[in-house]
DNA sequence: TAGATTGTTAATCGATTAACAATC
DNA sequence: TAGATTGTTAATCGATTAACAATC
């Protein structure tokens, strides 16, 4: 619980998936690791893995390891996944639906609390329990129920309009699937932008690279 | 259309937002621009446009800057977007057919040309004008039509062995969506892993970080 | 104690930014 | 020509890796 300010986004974006690989450790029944045995599995450094730790404080102990458990659970707390994080869903259409449906929120540190849309043919189904609301309800929502971030599955256009509004209900952090860059325009608020036609570009990019180099296919397995 | 080997991933993840930004530009009629004013809109600086733009070729001009709809066409180009690969989806749950009805494929450099599936719920359904298949059709599938990629949406469990088949088959590029780290096995297959549970839990770090840095939320806009 | 492995400092590497000569 | 802005080299910055003393 140390104070651990001014870590680089770039260790912070790897602690989930020490989270995730430490967890399958656990599950598989394995109690200690090492750096060295830790960094084969995950394919990175034995180094990268202890200077990241080491931003939080020492969780192991030389000539030992670490301990899958406590390492494992002082990770989650360090992500913070037992704040239980209230959020709610802007767009309840194809994609907002399915990882609304799909997405282990719990175990990842929120609670879906709020389903909005403006189709008149959406609002009114249920989603994982939660009916989907008019839009227009969001504002009395908002200052009701308080939550602090907003998973935004909208057009692109309505984008900007809305996340400003989402603003001045006390929205602090947004998960953005819309098409848009929201993170350049606000100071203190966070956004998360996935950006899934963007990762398609680029795997059209290596694609074309490696079949470039080698159109045959690989001629064995690593 | 020059040689470009060795261009670092960092670089090529930027392309697909230039690409995005320059389309932009180009929908609002805005035919010149120079990399000091796509840099403000970007929020980037104008050295890193000119140094990615500059791995592929010169495509400015001295005293002018780019022409927005030669550069859009270019970067398209180097993505390879006008190639068009054959891509197949596994797994038509939540995600999958979300995904696969939303995305659009044709404009970033890809054909969907087959759905695969092994549940009998889900087999025979429609998704974007085609038939989800059995699985165990697969094989034969790709010996006909040959696709050289294949979306991931499936459990983590069956996603290692179901990729060691696909590359069997000809696979040469995946676009995965199991919470399953492919990339590690593979030489000279290409792997773009989209973890949303992960960007979910940078998220959660983030805005609690803000909250306890400033709880009472952003006094004014950027 | 001896062996193992961490925590941490120092060295290396790569990516980003700044500067400016070339040139439109 | 003068002004603007690129392409490109050099400087800076940050992130990764290596090394090793501390210590369990």
């Amino acid at each position: 619980m140390a104070k651990h300010e001014n870590v680089s986004l770039s260790v912070i974006r790897r602690l989930p998936r020490y989270y995730r690989f430490l967890g399958d450790l656990l599950k598989n029944g394995i109690h200690r690791i090492s750096s060295r045995e830790l960094s084969l599995k995950m394919g990175v450094t034995a180094s990268q893995i202890r200077q990241d730790l080491n931003c939080f404080g020492g969780f192991g102990q030389q000539g030992y390891g670490y301990n899958v458990e406590a390492l494992h659970k002082e990770i989650g707390s360090i992500l913070g996944i037992d704040k239980g994080l209230d959020i709610i869903l802007l767009g309840a259409g194809n994609l907002g639906r399915a990882i609304a449906s799909h997405m282990s929120f719990d175990s990842r540190g929120f609670n879906l609390i709020g389903i909005f849309d403006v189709s008149e043919d959406i609002i009114g189904q249920t989603i994982r329990g939660i009916r989907v609301s008019h839009a227009d309800t969001l504002p009395e929502f908002c200052r009701q129920r308080r939550p602090k971030v907003a998973m935004l599955c909208i057009p692109k256009n309505s984008a900007q309009e809305i996340a400003d509004n989402l603003v001045e209900l006390g929205i602090r952090g947004f998960w953005n699937f819309s098409h848009y860059d929201l993170a350049l325009d606000y100071d203190n608020i966070v956004v998360e932008n996935v950006h899934l036609g963007d990762s398609l570009m680029t795997l059209c990019y290596r694609v074309n690279e490696v079949l470039e180099q080698n159109p045959e296919g690989p001629q064995e397995k690593e």
